[in-house]
DNA sequence: CGCAACTGTCGAACCGGTTCAACTACAGGA
DNA sequence: TCCTGTAGTTGAACCGGTTCGACAGTTGCG
């Protein structure tokens, strides 16, 4: 393989000036430039990472830190990911993707050994451990997803909060007065999962404002559980007339469970979700949806982080906490409460 | 941050000794070995990755290349990569992660400036460009999926031929003489996908031999389309007692269509898929299915490679080609071939 | 008692880049 | 003519590890 020593004999010059005509961070002749170039072309030169890691501190690496808990959906793990590693190799970064069980362990070895410039931290909790060993680190951080404390950090997440009101909001416009909520699974909660409450806590609190009545549920992550939870609980609010979904699984399942009741949507019950178009094409789901653009975070995340790598001046910048606002896509599963459910006793 | 040094100050002896103290590859006196590992300690201690790479051309990280084509299935991709990295970590490895859409160009990148130790190919086309490179690279190489061309690889990959032959066979004994085959879109198969007609070719081949007749088509990755599909193949072949699935999409599509159609598995249709455990699991499918266990080839993969990085010796031994046999996993969704479809004419 | 072998430690070189200080050659201004 | 400034190039140092060869001190054996 071809150092920068040989290229720089192929050139006739010194090692220096080699460095320097491929960084082109001082002048050379145009003469020497080009002989320069040509010499690393018809060697196939390309640096050694480890080398210029020593020699610039600098990784050009991102460390993506991603827990995939089994009760979480694949789906929209994936777009995440996407998002992040498109956007990152797009400034010019590659990414060390870790999903180790001990996520702070895992984020100490990446930082301390200087593997990456930056991190992006995915699936966080209300109380993260990872995250007081992150601000002790020596390179910048961003969060996709809301902790408890966000000091001293960059933080992107969907408006939870908003959403669970949006979804309130429209469904009491159209004239609904009884609804149901059908969150994560509680021990998504009890893992640490806050957006879970916060869209929760936020369309009860916009309810009782409006007077709606709001059944607020946990759900369940996996089939056939919640196929029986969908079921069960369309029996024990005959009178609900609008659905709303906090759960990727539990809106998947939902079609097969709507058809073999009988049950029409909009005509008997209007439907509003939280996921992505993506996902939302993957499985042609019909219904009206908060958007909640994974690849749009974790893009924002990277770009965010970068800037921090790469400028001086933004390392000192206050940190920010950024919320994409809920974008609600209209799939015509919404309308004014018609006749109650068919099954009503 | 500390170094080598500053442990070798604070520990009172030189730098190589403070390194013999640490590796172990010299003996080195317990009192002294007490004091190294004592600094290193209380200096919180970590190498610098870049200098180790530098000094051992060793960086303890391996390279994950995968490409993500809208119509493949997220959730079995995601367990692809879990194999991957959880392995890898077991063995002392990281990842880099490289979704790269120009794969030939990424893969050249990251072998050439030696940032890893050796290579993970996944979405293995039947021609694929990055084969070349990765033959002409420095660094080993382990291929998840078969390509023409094996020469100079490791290669793992199910055994598409016998599932296809193994599906056939066991609806043939059970009375069956019409069956549908549906495969991945025709699209995939022009990128390459050879396992599309790996499997599909068998079939044809053992259903010939056995006198059996085999609609073998090719299907969609999304809905509606899919449901479409599922539903005009049901009304062409009304006689067809037997359903084979080479395709995620359409599997995940089947259980609301047949209920839809009043069609009862295995009373009026027998199901076989091919997937794997963990996707039966997320959305609960009641067809008995050949194991595709995407996580066990990401392992083999890795420990393949990895023997290979670390043994001298391994890198002489002869390349492996090994597929996992198919293993029929009963869910009770086949039985002898009982009256013809209700909606046959 | 002398020599070989072994143990434990150290200094120096090396991996392959980047960058600083210094030097040369030449142009322009006083 | 001399001085200053600048463009172009170079050698040397440095980043932070690993490892080779040498060496001093001790032990064992003939």
């Amino acid at each position: 393989m071809a150092t920068i020593g040989d290229v720089a004999r192929e050139a006739g010059v010194s090692r220096s000036t080699a460095s320097y005509a491929l960084s082109g961070k001082r002048p050379i002749s145009e003469e020497v430039r080009r002989r320069v170039l040509a010499a690393a072309e018809a060697l196939a030169y390309t640096p050694n990472a480890g080398a210029r890691a020593l020699a610039t501190s600098q990784t050009k690496v991102l460390g993506l830190l991603a827990q995939f808990h089994e009760d979480e959906f694949a789906p929209a793990m994936m777009q995440y990911l996407l998002g992040v590693t498109d956007t990152a190799r797009d400034l010019g970064y590659d990414t060390l993707l870790v999903t180790e069980a001990d996520g702070a362990r895992a984020l100490r070895r990446i930082t301390d050994s200087r593997m990456v410039d930056g991190v992006v931290l995915m699936n966080i909790a209300q109380d993260d451990p990872r995250l007081p060993i992150l601000r002790a680190a020596p390179q910048p951080g961003a969060l996709v997803g809301l902790p408890g404390d966000c000091s001293g950090l960059d933080v992107f997440d969907l408006d939870f909060e908003e959403a669970g009101r949006v979804m309130v909001d429209h469904l009491h416009r159209l004239g609904h007065r009884e609804l149901i909520l059908i969150s994560q699974p509680e021990h998504v909660v009890e893992r640490g999962g806050a957006y879970v409450w916060r869209l929760r806590d936020a369309a009860l609190e916009r309810a009782r404002q409006l007077g709606v009545t709001l059944h607020a549920v946990y759900g369940e992550s996996r089939q056939p559980a919640v196929g029986r939870l969908l079921n069960a609980l369309l029996d024990a609010y005959p009178s609900a007339t609008g659905l709303l979904i906090n759960n990727e699984a539990a809106t998947a399942a939902l079609p097969s469970v709507a058809h073999e009741r009988g049950l029409r949507v909009p005509g008997d019950l209007s439907v509003i979700g939280r996921y992505s178009a993506e996902f939302a094409a993957t499985f042609s789901l019909p219904y009206s949806f908060i958007e909640s653009a994974p690849d749009r975070l974790g893009s924002m995340a990277v770009r965010q982080l970068v800037r921090r790598v790469e400028s001086p001046a933004a390392r000192d910048e206050p940190f920010v906490v950024r919320f994409i606002s809920p974008e609600l896509v209209s799939r015509g599963s919404t309308a004014p409460p018609g006749a109650p459910l068919p099954n009503a006793r």
